[in-house]
This record gives structure tokens, C-alpha cells and sequence, in this order.
DNA sequence: CGGGTACTTGACAATGGTCAAGTGTGGTGG
DNA sequence: CCACCACACTTGACCATTGTCAAGTACCCG
């Protein structure tokens, strides 16, 4: 059954049993979105979550004047919009793919009851709640303590983390998401992208990006200032 | 038993049965704290987690410079330090009393196994991480898209509504630590709290604040700008 | 190849942070 | 009960960072 497959591809259901998988698989069902496409807007009731099988998502708010911050962006493997199931019947925030994706949908009765019955579903959603309180934890702090510099350098470092350490690091998303990201302008990242390059920090060309200075990088992300070129 | 009386007044722990309260009851710990001691420091290993029984607590991140980010302000019946039993080991911010505050201590170990045991415990704290996803979604797009006029307006507005829509309110904490919950300076807070009082919105003394102009107050929330005197 | 979106760059303005100095104010000990 | 001291708060002047507006360039997709 391709959709059981899809299913223990989600980390937080790769240790069903058989039987729960079945019975998952009977209800969850795929959903594509396009680039540009909405999946749920704020304050919508929320009948079930969602799992990335494949492509782009973002979460955002919006402000008055259209403004708007990224909260998440969520690839391969993540799941989203499962707030609403444990607090609240609304979504908090905005879903948008960015990219063609896949989703997976999982409507909440169902969920609810597996996660009485199975204490190590119960735990792997507490601890993905967990994780996701402590990446909140370090975007505020980001945001508040932190400048714009400092923050896009602790992002440049953090992508090239998840490549194992590699100092060639190609943005999945555009500049305008990334200002989005760190609750600034494109403008500014803009800005501050040349000046590293001017640096000899990084090295840029479109969304490939080349850590040189990493050391100076480090020290950039940790709030001293960028020399003017 | 009293301490057994203080356990069932957290809500999470409200429905246990008189067998698992009584087992909970053996290794829960009552600690005292004066105002401004260190309950946990950000980076140490966690054994287990708080709840409060009475005074206050403030959660809160420090950028390299001292500046400080309150992340929460957590006073009775509330839990905190709860992150790092599901995901990391260590806690993820500090956490010092702003009174003198009398807390339960709950170790790690015995909880685990209780949620394992018990979905309805699970499915509690699962709750509790989501309110406290929701509020941090709120923080981050209140610290990224609004001004601080803004902010504080909103945090007005919110003490009245958990006073009952009251008019007269009392800050439970100093300006000083409510500007740090802002995401602002002292300075910032009082120069805009005496616009508001120039203006007619409030009046204030000391840290009684009584809201004269409620729908004005609302139109600064939403990002109106306060006239100038 | 064309059209639209994304990005860059410059000039300017404004929000809010910093520093400094002065004014309350509450709690403690004499 | 009062005086004093530390701490919180206020107010002013100044300035840094970053947002906004505008205009031009590059780039990607169809």
C-alpha cells in the first residue's frame, strides 16, 4: 500500500504497529499543493494536521498593512498545523507551499484516540511539541536580542550545520522569504549580503552562497559589528 | 498530607487518581526561593520541572550585552522547565523569582513513567505545550510586526480582560521587567505610558494604571499612532 | 525572447536605543 | 516612626539601525 509507505516515512509514526498503520492509512489522505497555493489561513477550524511528504511549506503572520513574518519553513518529513488538535479548535497562523508540494492529511478523531491508546505516540508528539517550543524560544531571543547581522549570519551558519559543516550552501528559499524569516526587509538583507561579500566573508552568486571567513562569521553572528567597506 | 493538597491544585494534575497522587506525593519536593534567586540558569542539565505555588517567576533569555527578554512571566498553579523532559536535557532560558515564591519540584523520572501510564496526563501536558506554542506565535509576530506603542497597548488591554474587562489595573510586575517582557527599554515604556496619560487613554499612578479611553487604547493596539501632546 | 518577479542600490526618515542626570519611593534599621 | 539608601522611574539630548520609497537591473520561466 503506497500511502502506508508515505506514512512511516513521518518520524513521529515510524514506530506503528502494523494494525495502527492500517487503520492510519484508511483515513489520511494526500493532498498536492501548488507554488503559491494556500493550505490554511489563521483562525480557520482545524479538522486535522498536516505531514510534508515533499516540497516547501511556509507558516507566516500577517500584519495590518501586509507585513508578514515567517514563522516555520517546513520540508520532508515535518508536520504542521497540530496546535489546534491539543489547544484551541483554530489555526494560529497562515500555510502557504511554497514550492509544488505533497501533503499528507490527517484528520483529528482519529489521532486523538491512537494517542490515548499509544503512550509512545503520545511521547513523540511531546517531544516534537517540545522541539518546536525551543526553536520559539531562540527566534525570540533572536529577534529582540539580536540585530539583523547578527541574525543572518547565524543563519547562513546554521544551513551550512545541516550540510554537515560544508562552506557551499545554496538557499532553498528566496532573499524576500529569508528577510521574511528574520523579521526584516529584502532590502536590508540585501544590504548586509553585499557588505559580507565586500568583506571577503562570504562569497555570493544568486542563492549560492560561500562561506570563506567562517571564524569571522562566527564572531558576526555573536554581535560584532561588520566593518564598512 | 499537604503537600498532596498543593499537587492537585496544578491544573495538569487535577484528575490523577488518589493511588498516583500518593506516589507522586513521595518524591515531589517544596522549595522557597527570595526574590531574585536563581531557580535555573539556561545550559543546565535538567532533572526534572517546576510548578508554582505561590509568587512569581519570570523565564527569560540574556543577549551577550546583559540585555534581558522575558519570555514569560509564570505565577500560581502554572508549570515551567517542563521543555527539556521531552526534548534536550537542558534547560533552554533562565528562570529567577521576582517575589519570594514557593514552588513543587518535580523530578524527571517518576513523571515519565506516569505519562506513560496515564494518557489522560499526556494528553494535559501535550495541551499545555500547545498554549504555550500559541503564545509564543503571538510574542513573535507582536516583537516583529508591531511597535511597541503597540505591544503595550495590547498588554494593557490584556490585564484588563483577565481582570474581567475592569478599568483599573494593577501591574504585577515593575515597568522595568515589563519592558524587558516587550521586548523594549524602561525608558522606551515610560516615555510612551506618559504619552497615553498626556493623551487621555490612561491615567497612571505608580503602578496602578486606569484605562479612561478603552476604544482609543485598542485603535494604538492596532497600530494607530499616538498623538503628540 | 519577453514579461514579470526578485533583487540591488541610493537617499531619506523614523523608531527606538543609549547615556546621563535628576526625581521619586518603598523598605529597613535605628 | 522617621530617615536614609538603594533602586525604580522619568526626562532630555543624541544617534544607530533599520524601515520606506523609488528607480534601475538581473534573472527566471514560459
Amino acid at each position: 500500500m503506497k500511502i502506508i509507505d508515505s506514512i512511516i516515512k513521518i518520524p513521529i509514526f515510524s514506530s506503528l504497529s502494523e494494525g495502527q498503520l492500517k487503520s492510519l492509512s484508511t483515513i489520511v489522505s494526500e493532498k498536492s499543493f501548488n507554488k503559491g497555493e494556500t493550505i490554511f489561513s489563521q483562525g480557520d477550524e482545524a479538522t486535522g494536521f498536516y505531514a510534508v511528504l515533499s516540497g516547501l511549506v511556509k507558516i507566516f503572520k500577517l500584519s495590518l498593512n501586509g507585513k508578514e513574518q515567517i514563522l516555520h519553513v517546513f520540508g520532508n518529513g515535518n508536520i504542521f498545523g497540530e496546535v489546534p488538535m491539543f489547544s484551541g479548535e483554530k489555526f494560529p497562523a497562515n500555510a502557504v507551499a511554497i514550492e509544488k508540494s505533497r501533503l499528507l492529511f490527517f484528520p483529528k478523531r482519529l489521532l486523538l484516540k491512537l494517542i490515548k491508546e499509544d503512550a509512545t505516540i503520545a511521547m513523540k508528539m511531546l517531544s516534537e511539541l517540545s522541539s518546536r517550543l525551543r526553536y520559539f524560544t531562540r527566534l525570540v531571543e533572536d529577534l529582540s536580542l539580536k540585530e539583523v547581522p547578527a541574525r543572518l549570519a547565524a543563519y547562513i551558519l546554521y544551513l551550512s550545520n545541516i550540510k554537515g559543516g560544508s562552506n557551499d550552501i545554496t538557499l532553498s528559499i528566496t532573499k524576500g522569504q529569508l528577510s521574511s524569516l528574520l523579521g526584516t526587509t529584502p532590502e536590508t538583507i540585501s544590504r548586509i549580503l553585499s557588505k559580507l561579500n565586500n568583506n571577503g566573508i562570504i562569497q555570493m552568486h544568486g542563492k549560492k552562497i560561500k562561506i570563506i571567513d567562517y571564524q569571522g562569521l562566527e564572531e558576526i553572528s555573536r554581535g560584532k559589528k561588520i566593518e564598512n567597506y
